[in-house]
DNA sequence: GTATCTGCAAAACATTTGCAATTCT
DNA sequence: AGAATTGCAAATGTTTTGCAGATAC
């Protein structure tokens, strides 16, 4: 993946700000906050500040190369995978997983009433790791 | 619906606060956030406080009388409608619906690594009256 | 040289916390 | 009186805004 062609095929204009921070999302499916991608990349962009974050996930979201998942109450997450997938969060530990849909057949009443663009899936529950601990 | 019975029944002592909050939330399926409950009983409650707000409906999901929903970024909806349904938010004008589930068959991979305790599906789109205007 | 982009500092919100006053039994 | 509940005021944490300086074309 490059990520400057990235950008630019989907009319964002490469800064390195904008670079890295594709990147890192890109890199590190953790679903991570504004906070984590700014503590993540400070180092290396020393004079990063949080508004660039800020307003680079928002160009992201506009531009349609990174959703973002609220399965969290006041915490926004930002992911740069695509394709259609569920998002798991473990009420003990608080991680949050990707997992693969394998059948999805939803059908709703009331459906003539609306133009659905766009369908999240949020499961709550335990993981393996604290169901066992 | 007797509302004082009702949390009476759910382990929740019935103070004047928590029944008409309850009451607002049963009669108003708006999925409202603290602030629009708030102004929408401190003329019959003047003493009201946004604390308690909080804290009753802490209470309430806690005792599993009322859901967070949580489809908007940064602001918490809360439901006391509690039968399977999905909400759909309307982008253009941003109201929020039930939807009636009809059919529900999703199934996932990795499944066997969690243990799912609840699901919420949340639709995005546009309501038919932002369509057609 | 003009547009755009970045980032500091302050403001704006939503939510939480500590604690004192009030209410209930 | 004792325990639970309420509500004010302050603190916390996230996100937005205004604007000045830096960067790109």
């Amino acid at each position: 993946m490059n990520f400057t062609t990235h950008l630019t095929t989907n009319n964002i204009k490469p800064s390195i700000q904008r670079i890295k921070i594709f990147e890192y999302l890109y890199n590190n499916k953790i679903h991570p906050t504004v906070d984590t991608i700014y503590t993540g990349l400070v180092n290396e962009i020393p004079t990063l500040s949080k508004t660039t974050v800020y307003n680079t996930l928002k160009l992201f979201v506009d531009n349609k190369i990174a959703t973002t998942v609220t399965i969290e109450d006041n915490e926004v997450r930002y992911d740069a995978f695509l394709e259609e997938h569920a998002h798991f969060k473990c009420d003990d530990c608080g991680g949050i997983y990707d997992v693969e849909i394998a059948i999805k057949e939803l059908k709703y009443k009331e459906l003539s009433d609306f133009r659905v663009d766009k369908t999240n899936i949020y499961l709550n529950g335990k993981c393996k790791k604290c169901l066992t601990k």
